[in-house]
DNA sequence: TTGTACGCGTTATCAC
DNA sequence: GTGATAACGCGTACAA
């Protein structure tokens, strides 16, 4: 299992390794048939420059890192492939890595790539991340950083976010709209920016259309289907159903709805649902989902177009936060149907 | 952006840099104080050993790459999550790269991790991969590489597989135990062998139970919903529908019923469904999916054991495939109501 | 046009 | 118990 190295290749040839180098580099004045010739030995052989050794050297090493919290909803995924596909053209490789909501896992995640070199980083930060000063620090370092998604207003530096605000107070006007006046916020972890956001964009929207709320109107809870259904479990146990509800997130929404099929309930007839980061599911469920779309395409190649902009600027660099627009795409779960 | 290294640690603490070495490698004689003060210190100044210097020195890296051709679908993510439980407690990284159902970029990305000097990689196959010459490089020079799902018969590696025959024969038999004649596969591209034994599958069970077919009972698709769309709209267009249907895959027969349900048709009334590879969607869908589970977690976890395994043997390795045992969840879509 | 020699950050081997 | 140095594979300034 030895590497073929520019030595080997030197050696066959009987010339100098720089030699080999230029051929490769082509950069610095070089027969051309020497060039050529080497080129075809050096394939033959199977050499190729080893980017380990050069990313020593350069301190560099045209690979750009990503950092998620999971992958088994699907928006992660689809930020991904934006994210590759803007930075794969411009020569650099990405390597993914899943904290899988945990801080520490996170944060060896980030060491890990550093480590690696990579030229910089897309995060989006874990469900357990309360601190981060070692993000704080890379940035002080001028490390290139991008956030998405899941982000901290502590630290300043470029980031791409979804209004949550303005979407979680569109999806409770339309369920105002359609006459529903109890209406439940199932919230995201209260930590989190994105939860913070969506949970008062639902409160002013109940507070302009004077819809009355209490602290029983928000229940905390996570992002998988499980969460949705324990909490949907309690609340029919306590025999206190809403007449909708506005899930933090698909998943949730999913989770309620299952519950209340299982328990015999109808909906949008007994309780309506709103999800939001729409997956591929809400429109196969039935009801279909009423949910807010993100654009995670366009999330992931903003993040790698912001990112590429840093690295580029050696430096005089402000920060950027991009705010991208999504939609409400409404479907049965939602309606009021009689 | 400068890193700091083991120099700048010997130059502030006015030792030389073996001292330093030996103090964070902990192998060989030094003073336990000194020891404790050059790692406080360093500690102090931010400072870790580089592990690509590391790497080029020792040649291995300590890192594991992972390839797949995608992770819309959330099989390959569970797969994931089951390869990383394994080896991050044996103290690996894991390195994951998407090839996006392309050959090349599959090629670049086993080219790039290999540089990385990964210490083995687990693989699935992109749909576009015909030609596996540099695997079979790979694996004469004794790289440890393990492939798993979609796999190579000219590669002599170990493998993860599932038995798609053996499922797909049963869940076969399950729709005509059901009383369905009329049985169509939508199968999966080709080239793949997994596609080829879910079709032997389906053939042999037709042939075990005398029922009849001819090669408009076999329709090749792809793994994504619009195919099984696409090839959905086709059969209505032609006037032609089957009872039944065995989809090679949960997306095509969600695809194939969401197709019907455009067109009025009901399911399983007028026309029955299987899917194969269940995801979380097969329940949450109406009319829920009959579809074989894979044990997703277990595929990633064997993966990664077999790997370690030939980490670990230096050479002297008897390749293994390891076939991993499924079930067939009976839901609504495949029924035979009236 | 090509070769020599140094340095990137480590660790291992040898002296002392 | 500690320091000097070669080596890992490469790119490049400088010398030839």
């Amino acid at each position: 299992m030895k590497h073929i190295t520019i030595k080997d290749v030197a050696k066959k040839l009987n010339c100098s390794v720089s030699t080999i180098s230029r051929a490769f580099n082509d950069k610095y004045d070089i027969r051309k048939e020497t060039r050529e010739h080497i080129l075809a030995t050096a394939k033959e052989m199977g050499y190729s420059p080893n980017p380990i050794a050069k990313s020593l050297l350069k301190q560099c090493s045209n690979q750009i890192g990503v950092v998620i919290p999971e992958f088994i909803n699907a928006f992660f995924p689809e930020v991904i492939i934006g994210i590759q596909e803007v930075l794969i053209k411009k020569g650099y490789q990405v390597l993914i890595m899943q904290s899988n909501e945990s801080h520490i896992t996170e944060l060896e995640n980030v060491k890990t790539l550093e480590n690696n070199m990579v030229d910089g980083m897309i995060i989006s930060l874990s469900l357990g991340t309360k601190n981060v000063d070692y993000y704080k620090y890379l940035i002080s370092r001028g490390f290139p950083l991008v956030l998405f998604n899941r982000v901290s207003n502590e630290l300043e530096t470029s980031k791409v976010l979804f209004d949550d605000y303005k979407w979680a107070f569109f999806a409770t006007e339309h369920l105002i709209y359609q006459g529903y006046v109890k209406i439940v916020h199932f919230s995201g972890p209260s930590g989190l920016v994105i939860s913070q956001n969506r949970k008062n964009g639902f409160l002013d929207a109940l507070r302009k259309h004077k819809i009355p709320f209490d602290e029983s109107s928000i229940i905390e809870t996570g992002f998988m289907i499980s969460d949705g259904e324990r909490e949907m479990e309690k609340l029919i146990n306590e025999n206190n159903l809403p007449e909708a509800i506005l899930a933090v997130n698909d998943p949730t929404a999913i989770g309620a709805m299952k519950t209340l099929k299982k328990h015999g309930y109808k909906v949008p007839y007994d309780v309506a649902l709103v999800g939001f980061t729409e997956t591929k599911l809400a429109e196969l469920i039935d009801p279909p989902l009423t949910s807010v779309a993100q654009p995670t395409h366009e999330i992931g190649k903003t993040a790698a177009r912001l990112l590429l902009e840093q690295i580029e600027s050696n430096g005089i660099f402000v920060p950027q936060t991009v705010i991208l627009n999504g939609r409400l795409n409404i479907r049965e779960s939602s309606m009021k149907l009689k």
